[in-house]
DNA sequence: TAGATTGTTAATCGATTAACAATC
DNA sequence: TAGATTGTTAATCGATTAACAATC
């Protein structure tokens, strides 16, 4: 018996960040009162095989019937569980810009447990200000915020120019985890986890492909005579 | 002789996204003048192996000298050259919600010579206001200014739930790429290029990782005791 | 020239797919 | 039971790394 399961083997990042993909989609059809799906529509629908749902689901156990697939409810939470949003998740956002504030308004982010303590800015003519019930604090109270209210993950939402001293004071409040959407690498304590947003390389890799697309690329399209 | 370079081979996107990373770091080190770097130290800084470095920029070329590695402006320019970036690209985006106007607000976007055309919704409330000097129009307008600016990339910053039907529209009207915001799978004709960003995706596999960090799937790590 | 660093090939590593026995 | 679909292994595919000859 015993379930696959995390076996020793490190689970690969890029299967996690599917698993989330499962779970927006089964989200919506929890909503739509779908009751079982098989790995092969799963998959249909999300753009992958239907190996890699099966492959990718059986890292963490079984959840699915020899006869019927998958029941969708019970998938659901079960990805919930396993990544971790199935209880509240408290953060702080650095930077009340405009992606602080979007991220304050974000429907999809409340959906899924994360609960926005604070967000925190130099500037005072915001600090004081609630956004979408999110209060703006100075950064002197980040320390106090954080541990009071235990919160692990830390969001980077300031300039390059700022990034890096606050990931600083981040690590040093005893924060884990740093999503960053400053365009740059952050030097930070081995143990201390960070995803980077990296939102232009998305756009960037769309001209590109664009071009490719056009056949811009086929003029190099050529070797050495000789070879 | 003839530079290595796309020889029928597609470059992976992987390959591309690293380019992106490259592009940035390539821009900070031009301002702060610096002049030439080797793979070796733009690998460290950036976060990957130098023959990684080597091997992405050879498929498009060979941009170094076998003394004293890459010039930085030289790398540079070429770098925006093949992500097709050292010209304007004019983009319109549909939704003026808070992904919308951040976008408009960006000045990364701006100096990477992205122009945004103009910002679409259905809220009257919206239409006719200008963000950061963007105006927001109607959606009846969307078929015009694409037309009038040649605009061939379409954003969507819309919810989910109109997500489908707006990129339908943006088809209609002729755009062949989509940076799409909505957490969800388009589908677009062949050749319509598609980018999704999927901000979710990143938060989430945050949390897994720091509960793998704790050792929370440990308890699981188990095989059958008969293997 | 001697030394350093590129461009590129061959070896390795890891992730995806195909296939199928187990099973509901 | 017969049929469908999972869970999982072996085969394939692709991307990364290591190594080194070419060369500035």
């Amino acid at each position: 018996m015993a379930a696959g399961v995390v076996n020793n083997k490190k689970v690969p990042l890029v299967a996690i960040k599917r698993l989330t993909l499962y779970l927006t989609h089964l989200g919506m059809l929890v909503e739509s009162g779908v009751q079982r799906i098989s790995s092969e529509e799963l998959a249909n629908e999300i753009g992958v095989s239907a190996s890699l749902v099966r492959r990718d689901l059986g890292h963490f156990g079984r959840f699915g019937s020899s006869r019927s697939g998958y029941e969708v409810e019970l998938l659901y939470d079960r990805l919930r569980g396993i990544l971790g949003i199935n209880t509240e998740t408290p953060v702080v956002v650095v930077g009340a810009g405009h992606i602080g504030q979007a991220l304050a308004h974000s429907g999809s982010l409340a959906k899924r447990g994360f609960r926005i303590r604070g967000i925190f800015d130099v500037d005072t003519r915001l600090i004081g200000r609630i956004v979408n019930g999110v209060p703006i604090y100075a950064k002197s109270d980040l320390d106090e915020i954080v541990k009071a209210e235990g919160v692990k993950i830390g969001v980077i939402a300031v300039p390059v120019s700022a990034a890096q001293r606050v990931a600083d004071r981040l690590v040093a409040t005893g924060i884990e985890a740093i999503w960053n959407f400053a365009p740059m690498r952050l030097v930070v304590p081995d143990g201390v986890v960070v995803e980077n947003v990296h939102l232009d390389a998305g756009l960037l890799s769309l001209t590109y492909r664009l071009r490719e697309k056009h056949g811009v690329f086929l003029k190099f399209n050529v070797k050495a005579p000789d070879s």
